[in-house]
Parts: structure tokens; C-alpha cells; sequence
DNA sequence: TTCCATACTAAACAAAAGGTTAGTGCTTAC
DNA sequence: GTAAGCACTAACCTTTTGTTTAGTATGGAA
């Protein structure tokens, strides 16, 4: 007989790691989440969105956006005018990450506060 | 005026990923949530994790215990007989977590089926 | 003409995370 | 007495992640 908790195996358990470590990957690196939130305050351009998060490089934006556009997060829209005008916003999809970053948020606002209580 | 999205500015949500990052820090790195869900089965001993976490050396084992226990997420208890016996459990505090651990995991299988068809 | 801005990319480097190998001092089993 | 198990730790190496610096082609302003 095996033992369960919530009705799965250990091992059932362990495979399910895997899902949670795919939302995490979504989320993880310095600059994702930066990112995230500067864009649900609307539509931004490149230089825009490195202004506004201080210290991020070209390099790290742009790589960054790519991860999230990949993940069909953010949409990017070229305009082929001269010079190109290039503009980033979040996806319907990318505000469902909102539940998952608010209870990431409130988890880590209780245990900041009883780590600072000694 | 300042544009708001669900009554915070954007300095303020900015601010508001610190504890996302404490959140995200806490579950970090290769071994953190396999070891939690070792625990999650019951008391267990170093070496008893180690032969249910394929490939985990000795040396991320006992790292990621102490920055579990340093946490609160995690117990450990030394009895002195010789050789010395050291359980490690889930703390209650550590079992707050699967709340947070099972929302990453509803979202991370949405997308993995959402990344899977196309 | 010189400077700045835009949206990037390349190359080289530094820092952080993780892996490998080996060893401690103690006990029990063969 | 040799081997194996226990709960680690140290030293060193590799891989991943992030930073720095510089450069592309284009256009507009001073």
C-alpha cells in the first residue's frame, strides 16, 4: 500500500514539480518581472520600457522580451516606417500571470514581515 | 495625475515585486521543491532525501536543508546518540506553501498545454 | 557637421549557481 | 580488519546568468 497525501503518491507529486517549475521559468531571471509590470501600465516602445527600469541593459531588455514573446506574453508590433518604431504590450494571456504574481505577492509580503520579526 | 491599474501606480507595483521576488527566492534553484515534497510524505533523514532525489549531491542537499530551515520552512532535529541521528520535517509554516506551490502548478499546466498545441 | 535618438546585436568578461571528487569521525555488519 | 553507512564539509571545476563596451543603419535637430 502506498502512502498519499491529498490523494497522490510521492511520485505523483514529483511530476507535478514540473509544471510549477514552468511557471517559475516564465517568471525567473532579474529583469521578467520589471518587464511585466511596466507594460500593464500600457503599451511601450523599447526605449521606453529601458528607461523606466533603471540599470537593465540593451542586451538583458532585449533578450528578456524575446523569453516573454516567445512565451506569448507580451506582443510585439513593427511598424515599417523609417526609422522602425517597434511597440510591446501585454497580451490577454500575459495578464493571467496577474493571480498568479498577486499570490507569489501576498505569500511573500507575510513571510517577509515574520522574517523581519526576528 | 498619475495612471493607476487597480488603484497602485506604477512606482508602487514596482515595489510590490520585492515580495514576489521573496517568494520566487525561497522556492529557487534545482532542489528546493523536490526536497518539500520529499517532506510533505513525512520526517525524513539526510540520507533518506537523498535516495529519494535522483542525482542530488550531498553538498546542494545540505545546502538547500539549512536555506530551507533559515526559511522556517523546514525542521531540523538532533538526537544525541552517537552516531548523531538529524531528522528534517515540513514545519507548519512550510505547509503555508502549498497553497502558493499549487497555484504555479495550475497555471505552469495551462500553459504547457497551451505551449504544446503550437 | 556633429550630436543625439532608435532598436537592436556581438564579443568579452564577471558573478552566481551547481557539479565532482574526496575526506572527516563515528558505528555496525561481515 | 575491512567494508559500508551516517551526516556532513572543503576544494575545485563547469555551466548558466548577467554586465560592459562597443557597434550597426537610419533620421532629425543644432
Amino acid at each position: 500500500m502506498e502512502e498519499t497525501v491529498d490523494g497522490l503518491t510521492q511520485s505523483e507529486c514529483m511530476r507535478d514539480m514540473i509544471p510549477v517549475r514552468d511557471a517559475m521559468d516564465v517568471l525567473n531571471g532579474k529583469w521578467k518581472l520589471p518587464i511585466i509590470v511596466a507594460l500593464r501600465f500600457g503599451t511601450k516602445r523599447f526605449r521606453e520600457i529601458s528607461r523606466e527600469i533603471p540599470k537593465i541593459s540593451d542586451r538583458m531588455l532585449s533578450k528578456e522580451l524575446k523569453d516573454l514573446e516567445m512565451n506569448e506574453l507580451i506582443h510585439r508590433k513593427v511598424y515599417d516606417s523609417f526609422p522602425v518604431v517597434v511597440e510591446y504590450s501585454l497580451t490577454e494571456y500575459g495578464k493571467t500571470l496577474n493571480a498568479v504574481i498577486e499570490t507569489l505577492r501576498d505569500w511573500g509580503q507575510a513571510h517577509r514581515k515574520r522574517m523581519l520579526e526576528r
